[in-house]
DNA sequence: TTGTAGGCGTTATCAA
DNA sequence: TTGATAACGCCTACAA
């Protein structure tokens, strides 16, 4: 086994007769320092296996070059996309990326929070908890100054950078959808507070029937306790057991959107024939399920993307933006087999 | 905004008139400092809005509490549940995890592992690109005594730890099964380097036959370009195509095996009375698709915290294990529609 | 263009 | 049980 002592631009600089601060800025192609000192120091340190030390230079600059995400989970298809979007970014830039997830508690949530706070993240990139109603916890970072983007699941009334699609026009427009194929009778799912996402898409859905003069029907609404397959199927016999069942379901993700076809089709009822539905999020089971799961597209990785590049832009200019506008990304209703009728 | 001066261990140990060394000390619950002591630091501590700096720590003592996960791309649904497991088990030591993604690029693994390497990890994770070939880069943790585990993809010779499924005695099991159920002339798609788990499920595949005494044929095993619905479709054309077309399929991952099915179904071919499918994985789809998917458990998230585990095992004690065993994780055959014919 | 010197916030060693 | 002091490796005014 090799012996490993760490070479530091002391050695360097003991090698090459010049200063630290000298080899410092050659390794960083200072302005100010010679071409021939430049080369030469970056030949040395290459033959004698010099590794810069991030601890330090963070330590010491107080930049991490390191973006802490928080989510509620990683493995649903939506937030690995997420990630994965903003891990090209920020690699791109040099950056690392921390995650942790909160599994939608927000005791967790807080204590997270501390813990990239603690671990002095240049930026954090959040998606909240189900659970949580309280952002107090993220006031810390913007006391600090730390570029802050809440992704999707954001809170109300909190001035941050926000990175999100318009829920309620999706939800509008789904429900559009399914009118446009004949449905009189349209069921929803719903979840979650008054300050999550699904409330938005539920307000959309609402207005898009007001706007047909669609009766709203509070036994066509059903609001469930998690976005499960179970609870999904649960409520969908609930609704076809109704003395009037719906003739289509908006479905606020695609878990349940499949859900109620599979369901469905046990029961022996067809869709989109008898029950059309539309689903949320363009999941991979969306486009597996028979017949294929019309659905609202959610750009996931375009989101995480666009978080993570506010996040370097504002670290980039000295003067944080005061002004945190909110990004809105586009969705579409992408019409598949579940709901066309005509 | 309120003005924000870092509080340190200097701040308190200058209000409690005692030693940074104490305070240091007394934060960590020292054995040598005394209760009222570390109760007073505590309180005090927690009364100014003390922060502790990990960055500082970290140089200091030369620890840095991280595990560096690199992997191909953490959106395939096995991939993020195993950062989910190392997420998990690393949160609970009170570890952080940075997450890279090759995209299976051999010269981007290479840079990435330079920047783990440049970054400190206590302990690094990797699956390896389908690419890479060669493993010499990981070399610098070998030497630098960092515990570094593979995970699923791992290099064939090389004294790490590993963490696995039995990848030839999966493809035996799988191909038993549908022998078991009848099947005659199995087809076979695969994919990777000699190298490859791939190559690991054609062997049992192939040795299931032999001792069922059925007959390789050339002809039913093909070789893709890569994991895709399309390729996966292409094939299974070229499969059906065939003068004597196969009665069965092992597909050595859902995503293949899924789209077989598809393929069949489109060409009016019964799943599973004229085509037998199995799977690998359990992704979600595989439940999703009609007929369900038979398949082979992957146990992700199990096989995310046993490698996160085995590093935080190695840092404890003070010597790491010279002997750097392989874990072999349990599959199972998970019986479905999609392959049942008697 | 290069050098000097102090400090970032903690931990570790030795001494008291 | 506590304290004094020197690192850890780098960056950055300021000086030359």
């Amino acid at each position: 086994m090799k012996e490993h002592i760490e070479v530091t631009i002391y050695d360097i600089a003991d090698k090459l007769n010049l200063a630290t601060s000298t080899i410092s800025r050659a390794l960083k192609d200072h302005h100010s320092i010679s071409k021939k000192t430049i080369e030469k120091v970056k030949k040395t340190a290459k033959e004698m296996g010099y590794r810069p030390n991030n601890l330090a230079a963070s330590l010491r600059s107080k930049k991490t070059k390191t973006i802490g995400v928080l989510l509620p989970t990683i493995t649903q298809p939506f937030l690995s996309s997420l990630i994965s979007g903003i891990e090209i970014a920020a690699q791109k830039a040099g950056y690392n990326v921390v995650i942790m997830q909160s599994h939608d508690s927000y005791e967790q949530e807080v204590i997270l929070t501390q813990s990239l706070y603690n671990n002095r993240v240049s930026g954090i990139i959040c998606s909240l908890a189900m659970e949580t109603q309280n952002t107090s916890h993220f006031q810390l970072f913007m006391d600090n100054n730390t570029p802050l983007v809440f992704v999707d699941r954001v809170p109300k009334a909190f001035n941050t950078f926000r990175v999100v699609i318009d829920n309620y026009m999706a939800g509008y427009k789904a429900t559009q959808h399914l009118i446009s194929q004949g449905c009189t009778r349209i069921a929803h799912l719903t979840a979650g507070s008054e300050f999550s996402i699904y409330y938005e898409r539920k307000k959309g859905y609402i207005d898009a029937l007001k706007e047909a003069n669609l009766p709203i029907e509070e036994e066509l609404i059903i609001k469930l306790k998690a976005i499960t397959y179970e609870e999904a199927e649960n409520a969908t016999n609930k609704l076809l057991d109704l003395k009037r069942p719906p003739d289509g379901m908006f479905a606020p993700g695609d878990i349940l959107g499949v859900s109620a076809i599979q369901c469905a089709k046990k029961r022996g009822v067809k869709v989109p024939e008898e029950l059309a539905v539309i689903g949320f999020n363009n999941d991979p089971i969306s486009h597996i399920i028979d017949p294929n799961l019309s659905t609202i597209t959610h750009p996931a990785e375009k989101m995480g993307q666009a978080s993570a590049e506010i996040i370097l832009k504002n670290l980039k200019s000295s003067k944080r933006d005061e002004v945190k506008e909110i990004t809105f990304l586009n969705t579409e209703v992408l019409v598949r087999e579940s709901s066309k009728r005509n």
